[in-house]
DNA sequence: TGAGCAAGTTAGTCACACCTAATTCAAATG
DNA sequence: CATTTGAATTAGGTGTGACTAACTTGCTCA
């Protein structure tokens, strides 16, 4: 037993401006999550982290003044959040314990792809940074996870490229998978049934108007995919 | 995101009686801890309860008294505390946890057995039983940690012999070293120096008086050792 | 320009898990 | 059998992270 807990006593005197150590796992969801949101937008907003989160939009104005008060956010009220540098750090230190986690899950325990997010996300806030460089190694020291999603490096570097929908291609071209949406379960073994995995090669023969469903060929099969699926596909076009 | 939180709000207006469900990170060191004192003796103290959590007595005497009322002790004011079924259960389901990670961070990612123990007593809170029985599975299924403890099954049996410690064996006496202590880095490493561990042979060749140092010989290397390393170290009598 | 409304914040509450200080209890001792 | 004492409990308090209900704010559109 003895374990340290996140919830110890205050009991230094001094308030030193600490650097951002041992963040509490709800603190870690919020930071991914803002770092999330801000790729698209420009700020985050209340409604979409507490959507994310699954949370009262109360609660996450609550939250996020602490978190600014504590040098992780810059915070305007009614004007959303961004992460401040050490925020970005934390945030990238979570997300690659995430996505190690999730690689080593599939590829070193058998995992299959549907399953290793909900897992993950326990496992992301109790794991140390060792055993997670263990996991990286045991593995090859992956640069995506098994979604696609690129594991930032020891030192919070990132491949932010950021990649066209599949729901965004014209008729005719032809594409790589290279990320696909790692929540649902549903969707992932749905996508499997499909051969739409990251490295895949789709290709885009019609949209049908007013969002209509997308006829799609995946290494010769023919599909009909909704957009939803289709905005959760990730990809980067190739050369006709 | 969107994991389900161990503090999540009570909203059932029927107080059930529930199925010991999702406890939460320090409802499941309590019970271990329980389990473990009520080995030695009868019922827990509160004191001693409060020492091995490195906690003030004041918060074990609330905390007891809610895990009592949810059914996991049985609790008598100023009579110490015992484990119900359910919490038995419970108990052994985290002991479980916490030893086959201990053994699978060992035999699987190459930890050295001094350091796996702090780990566990994270990872053993937010791994799901899967992922416990993947890592059982992958190693073999073994049926002790690295420190020679015994791993309950997933079905929470357990070999509950008695070992005795190697500061009461007598002198001339030849036993197989079964368990040590597991908590203390430091003594771990001193005894893996020494080739004390899980399995060795160890023979006892005098004990100076008074709780003097024992001497003590590892397959032919000669050893004192004081009682405190001594009483951590469980032994099984070996026919002459 | 000023309603109306959605987004966001504040106010007040709760459970959990810890703390210190003060008090009570039980068991042993003279 | 009264006193002492150490163990245990109670009282009162804190920080975290959630909630609902009530409110304010800022933006859009008539
Ligand atoms: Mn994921
Ligand atoms: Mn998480
Ligand atoms: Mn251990
Ligand atoms: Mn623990």
């Amino acid at each position: 037993m003895a374990e340290k807990r996140a919830s110890a006593p205050r009991q230094s005197e001094t308030p030193v401006r600490e650097t951002a150590v041992d963040l509490t796992g709800p603190v870690e969801d919020y930071l991914k999550a803002i770092y999330d949101i801000e790729r698209d937008q420009q700020a985050a907003a209340t409604n979409e982290i507490a959507q994310r989160l699954q949370i009262a939009p109360a609660s996450v104005s609550g939250m996020v003044r602490r978190l600014a008060e504590q040098g992780l956010l810059e915070y305007e009220r009614y004007k959303g959040v961004k992460l401040t540098a050490a925020g970005r750090r934390a945030a990238l230190r979570t997300i690659r314990r995430h996505r190690v986690i999730e690689a080593y899950l599939v590829q070193a325990l058998g995992y299959s792809w549907d399953v290793v997010h909900e897992e993950a996300e326990r496992l992301e806030h109790a794991a140390s940074d060792d055993l997670i460089d263990r996991m990286a190694t045991a593995i090859g020291e992956p640069s995506t996870d098994p979604h696609g999603a690129p594991i930032p490096t020891r030192d919070g570097r990132v491949d932010e490229r950021r990649h066209r929908r599949l729901s965004e291609l014209r008729p005719g071209q032809r594409a790589l998978v290279t990320r696909v949406g790692d929540e649902d379960p549903e969707l992932l073994r749905y996508l499997a049934s499909l051969g739409l995995l990251p490295n895949a090669t789709v290709t885009l023969d019609e949209r049908a108007p007013f969002e209509g469903p997308l006829t799609i060929r995946v290494e010769q099969a023919r599909y009909q995919v909704g957009t939803a699926l289709a905005e959760r596909v990730l990809v980067e076009l190739l050369p006709d």
